[in-house]
DNA sequence: GCTACTCATAACTAAACTCGAATATGATAG
DNA sequence: CTATCATATTCGAGTTTAGTTATGAGTAGC
């Protein structure tokens, strides 16, 4: 169910989504009906929204009668923390490496 | 210089993009052609792609003679970081709150 | 001067994405 | 069984986006 960054970003970049997901992450779970009052585009519209999400693991979806629960999967969101600390640390690594090098420089 | 998570996500969805920020990430200071060569696309295609890194403020550029040396700026990534930490704080609250609740209805 | 080199921009094409309207599916109520 | 409600899917139009080639602007070296 884990999904690289990729698919990660390319599912928040769309910011009628993400406001989705942000909903969902606040108020818990949610039908359909709820979130499409909330959104600004029509029930279709979010429907498609949330199938993008949940094929990217954000959103897990539980059916009950006529209704859809939604609700939100942080955790899918390990990846792109993952991605982020490893873009600063290389960055990190090499201004350690610069200071070392400078070091090296002075004696 | 800050950019909202908004244009993070939308610049960062991009793979081709992404990997030359991660490529300025690792390796630090490169130039355009440099960055070309490791690209799967042509050199405008690139020099676009840097510029819309810039815009979102991952990137910066400094001009040496006909040379424009590209570098990342991973602190931009800082609202990225804090928009992932809250939600899943959002998510934690929400756990804790049922919790509290739960511990409630025992007594 | 001229030529070669580096990078950015313009103009265009093709593909991808989003949206709403209409419709289909599936479940409950009467 | 029929009607209605909740959600999903299909389809076509409009928009955005990434890619290309061609070209322009600025710099280095002869």
């Amino acid at each position: 169910m884990t999904t690289g960054p990729d698919a990660l970003f390319r599912t928040l970049a769309d910011p009628t989504r993400r406001a989705l997901f942000e909903q969902l992450c606040r108020e818990g779970e949610l039908t359909v009906t709820r979130l499409t009052e909330g959104a600004s585009v029509s029930q279709p519209a979010v429907s498609k929204h949330l199938g993008a999400l949940r094929r990217a693991g954000l959103v897990l979806d539980r059916h009950e009668g006529r209704h859809t629960h939604y609700r939100a999967n942080p955790e899918a969101l390990g990846p792109l923390r993952d991605w982020t600390d490893e873009m600063t640390s290389f960055w990190e690594r090499r201004i350690d490496a610069l200071e070392d090098l400078m070091k090296r420089m002075d004696r």
